[in-house]
Parts: structure tokens; sequence; C-alpha cells
DNA sequence: ATTGTTGCAAATTCTTTGCACACGC
DNA sequence: GCGTGTGCAAAGAATTTGCAACAAT
């Protein structure tokens, strides 16, 4: 199922734009192939997010949200419904001023978390 | 038992940079206060977090871990054991330039979260 | 007495896993 | 046939909730 194919199969792009949930992506997926599992579903996502086809944000919110675009980029997540948008434009924003907004989404904070290896762990990895 | 008290009864200072799991923090207060069940400790961490005395950290991972520190700052998850640690100092790291470490913590990269409202939901809060 | 907290256990939610079966080569 | 991927259902992990007992005012 590995296969990064070019061609979308009939995905419209702006579809590529969302960042679903895994019951989401189910029941869209459940359209067009209406016997696939929920479990299935997580374990190709897992695998696509290994592979480093998609990227999976564990990020706020009790569900992760999968990204269609694996190239290390900002989000933004709505304190109200939950949904999940891209920011790609780091000029915007917090750390260059006070909050704006961007594409209709209104910007109330942020926070920024970094990854690494604490002193104990350090160096095993 | 919402009292914020500037005393804190015999917890030394450097407990409060941990950045402990709900379940990690059940143990250490089950030592003081043995019958207390999980239940009340996931209660009473979503009042204070709610009222601002203590921060939730909703982010990557499964469990939830809490801080004593309600300002706003940035924090580093161990990418190993999952530990978090606190990064005060905003001027270091991948904003500025090349990744660098702090206090034994190598930093390996970053991610942005913004909140705010998507299109949909705008002005609904 | 009234109000708010708690312990306990059961329920919920999200995710992962085991296993037998089906499909493509 | 053989191996990999799948459906299904059950297990697992983290968190929330209902409720009766309890504590505090």
């Amino acid at each position: 199922m590995l296969h990064a194919t070019p061609n979308r199969g009939g995905i419209a792009p702006e579809k590529l734009t969302l960042h679903p949930t895994a019951a989401e992506l189910y029941e869209i997926v459940r359209k067009r192939l209406p016997k696939i599992s929920l479990g299935t579903v997580y374990r190709n996502l897992e695998l696509l997010a290994q592979n480093n086809i998609i990227q999976k944000l564990d990020t706020s919110g009790s569900e992760a949200r999968f990204n269609g675009n694996p190239e290390r980029h900002c989000h933004i997540r709505c304190v109200v419904c939950g949904r999940v948008g891209d920011i790609l434009d780091l000029a915007l924003g917090p750390l260059g001023g006070k909050f704006k907004e961007t594409n209709g989404w209104q910007i109330l904070g942020y926070c920024i978390e970094y990854e690494g290896t604490c002193p104990k762990c350090r160096g095993r990895r």
C-alpha cells in the first residue's frame, strides 16, 4: 500500500488541505471502499506517517489529526470546533508582533514545543 | 480546593519544575493522601487549569502533562522518554538560527501551533 | 441543612492488536 | 501456494462521569 503515486486518483486537491482525524478519514474513505475498517485506516495512517508521506499531528486535542503535507510548517487549531489549518506564512503572527489573522482565521495565541533529548537520555538516539 | 496559597505546604520548589502526567501526580499525592483517587486528581487538575493556576499541556504524546507555571512559555519534550522541560529563553533555538542546546537538553526540532478561530467559527467566542 | 468534594466503579473515547481469511502474484 | 494486507472484534490506555457517602460551612 505504500506507493506515493503522483496521481491522486480523483481526490480533489482541496481535500488535501484538510487535517482530518482518523474517524473523519474513515468516513471519507468509506464512500469509496465501503467495507474498509477503522483499524485499517489507523494502520495505514501510521505507516504513511512513519514513511514521511503524511504527518501525524499529535498536538492538542484528544484526537490526532493527519496532514497530507509532510513538510514542516505551522498549524492553527480552532478553539471552537477543533479544525486545523496550515500556516505557511511564518512572517506573520505573534513571533513577528501583535496577533493578526490569515485566510479568515483569527489568531488568538500560540504555543511552541521543541523536541529533543533531555539530560538523562542525551546521546541515546 | 481552589485556594492558591502562596505557601507551598512543604512541597520543594524543584518539584514545581516537573511536568507530571496525571498518573505521576497521583502517585506523588498518594504518599500524603493515601486514599485519594485518580478521578479526583483529574477533576482537580482540570479545575486548576480552567482557573489558570496551572497549565495543561495537551501537546504531543498520549498523556497530558501539567505545569505549575501558568505563564505562557515554551516547552521541550524528550523524544526518548517523554519528559518535558521549560524553555524560558526565547532568544535561543531554531527561531533564532541553528539548533542549540539549553540546560543539558539538546534541541532537535520544534513545532509551532497557533490557536484561534477558523472562518466558520469566527466571532463565536 | 445545604453545598460542594470525594472515592469508587463503570462508562466513554481514541487507538492498537490478534487472528483467521482473502487477494494478488 | 505464499506473503502481505484486511475485516472484525476484542483489548488497551487515558480520561470522564454518575452516584452515594462525606466534609465543610
